[in-house]
DNA sequence: AGGGAATGTGTGCACGTGCACACACGCGAA
DNA sequence: TTCGCGTGTGTGCACGTGCACACATTCCCT
């Protein structure tokens, strides 16, 4: 009767304890599950657990272990590419699979704003996670920093951090590049151009820088349209742009399906068939792909699996391993469907 | 040195006082601002904790407070609508808006299958959040009971819970998609349709009796195609059903953009023209609507602002507030564009 | 018969924090 | 002097849990 508004007060082991007759002691060997109890007071502290409702205090837990079994999932996009990039989504499922197998809850930390930057940062510290996965962290981040102060076992999705020592999991964004362009100047294509966007990130520069290979001496600048982002309407409007100066281009490399799909949307209004008079190939695998008509052909990303081994990889770090040796590239296998 | 992979002991407000030549009394007050300190004391503290690099265990800090300053954002989904539905992210990102603005931290956590349904039944027992937003609950969901039992304070955004006594935000599906097709009706189409998603959600329910007390004396069944899910794949081959069974429909209320979206392209496919042949309006007002062409006519859903408000409630029952006041129908005014 | 396992149970301490209380000092008024 | 008050500081307890230790009982082996 403290106060109307105030929930009820929590059972605890000394609840639980009093109400079976026994010791918090011997309650607490039956809740973990080790050392000897006897099975006349193992049948009544259970029965007790039931009657009174009781569930572990974690935070209490949390203080006294030094673990919380809770590792964050840190999505830090400036204001909220969070929406539009299918893949997070994926990656994020997939380390949610390999936590939850070992029974760990995953916590999602939105970094929106300066304000969120801070107060993450203090969430982290306060010892609520043990282990964090970071996605598309930036240079000189300040939580990576904070993550570092407290070494606090990391997984890095997508890119490495500028220190070399951490763990992360990625995709050979350059290589893939390379592979795909030459699938598609297999096809026969004698012009081929390429959508760039993003060059601002690592991905997109890779990607760029995979195209170009590819070419090789054949490279013609002309035939790059840079785009300011991975979206459906920067691939719009790259193609408009790319078809008003190289009307002949007769293949197309684009960053990312979204913008892809709006590559396809710029051919159609300009008449051109595809891949009849011209190929284009994405890089994703995303819902995208399949959603376009016709279907792209494109590089499949393992986003989950990217997700998973991050998420392996904090796991193990938990367990006291070294991060050095987590540093994971995973394959990319193309996929072709009837776009190129 | 107790063990080489162990991350070094924390900082503690112990080190903070033996450092800076004070008791850990003074350095509460000044960690927390109140009560009496001299200027000498406090310039030596903070000169200490910066030294020492002290930051606040929020799980001990959460263990004699009660209070985590967390709020839990609880997704339910059985796949990974998560990923397909743009307003999920909407409502997340609204939410954490508001949660920020009041310096609370919000833990995001997906469930995705049963496993995990424990496992967050355990972290919300474990006294880990103040209270709790939930997203498309399900009826007789293990969450909400868990919810219940604890009395923890909670928003419930899309749908009220069974029991009426529960916060919730929404929209008025069923108003909103009588308005819409009004408007269509308005423009002087004869035969109108509807591609009907998820009708096994309220959501979905609604919004096919809005359309049917639209339409009243001149409602055919016949003109309603059912489709599982708000997706442009339903979408697609809803509207090629559609067509096959009527080729003479006018007019049709996609019950998203997504589906919407995919009923373009089959229109196309059918040599239709939108909107001279058929006029085609949607719901949501998402990414789509834009990327559409044409552009969508459709229902704007304030998906942020539900999660703001979802946010606000919950943070008003933290401090004692009823629940039972808060049961928001936001509105969703209709925003008119090229596909109708 | 006596010593030592094996089995079963209770108690004290620690985790790091906030808060209530006690205490110390200087000063002015009764 | 003695009391009260404002200011500044130290200490003990509580939060709920896990774990180490101490203790109690039984049983077997020498």
């Amino acid at each position: 009767m403290t106060s109307p508004p105030s929930r009820r007060r929590r059972a605890t082991v000394h609840d639980v304890a009093t109400e079976a007759g026994v010791s918090r002691g011997t309650v607490g060997r039956v809740i973990n599950g080790d050392g000897y109890v006897s099975a006349s007071a193992r049948e009544a502290i259970e029965a007790a657990i039931k009657k009174v409702g009781y569930v572990p205090n974690t935070a209490a837990r949390t203080l006294v272990m030094q673990r919380s079994q809770a590792v964050g999932f840190i999505v830090h996009e400036p204001h909220s590419l969070f929406l539009e990039d299918p893949n997070i989504g994926e990656i994020l499922l997939g380390a949610n699979t390999a936590l939850s197998a070992s029974d760990y809850q995953m916590v999602c930390l939105i970094v929106d704003s300066d304000r969120d930057t801070e107060r993450v940062a203090r969430y982290l510290s306060g010892g609520f996670v043990d282990g964090v996965i970071i996605v598309s962290a930036r240079q000189d981040d300040p939580i990576t920093r904070v993550v570092e102060r407290l070494s606090l076992p990391a997984a890095f999705v997508g890119h490495p951090p500028d220190l070399g020592t951490a763990a992360f999991v990625g995709i050979d964004n350059r290589g893939s590049a390379r592979t795909i362009t030459t699938r598609l100047l297999e096809t026969g294509r004698t012009r081929v151009g390429m959508i760039a966007a993003a060059l601002d990130r690592d991905s997109g520069a890779d990607r760029l820088a995979g195209f170009t290979e590819a070419l090789g001496a054949r490279f013609d600048p002309t035939l790059v349209e840079p785009v300011p982002l991975y979206s459906y309407r920067a691939g719009l409007e790259g193609m408009r742009a790319l078809l008003a100066r190289e009307p002949l281009v007769d293949g197309v490399f684009a960053a990312s399906d979204a913008v892809a799909a709006g590559a396809l949307e710029a051919l159609r209004e300009a008449g051109r068939s595809v891949p009849e008079d011209v190929g284009v190939v994405g890089f994703d695998d995303s819902a995208w792909a399949t959603r376009c008509q016709p279907p792209l052909s494109t590089v499949h990303q393992p986003a989950a699996g990217l997700g998973q081994r991050a998420a392996e990889s904090v796991l193990r770090q938990v367990d006291g391993a070294e991060p050095e040796v987590d540093q994971i590239v995973l394959e990319t296998p193309i996929v072709w469907r009837g776009s190129a």
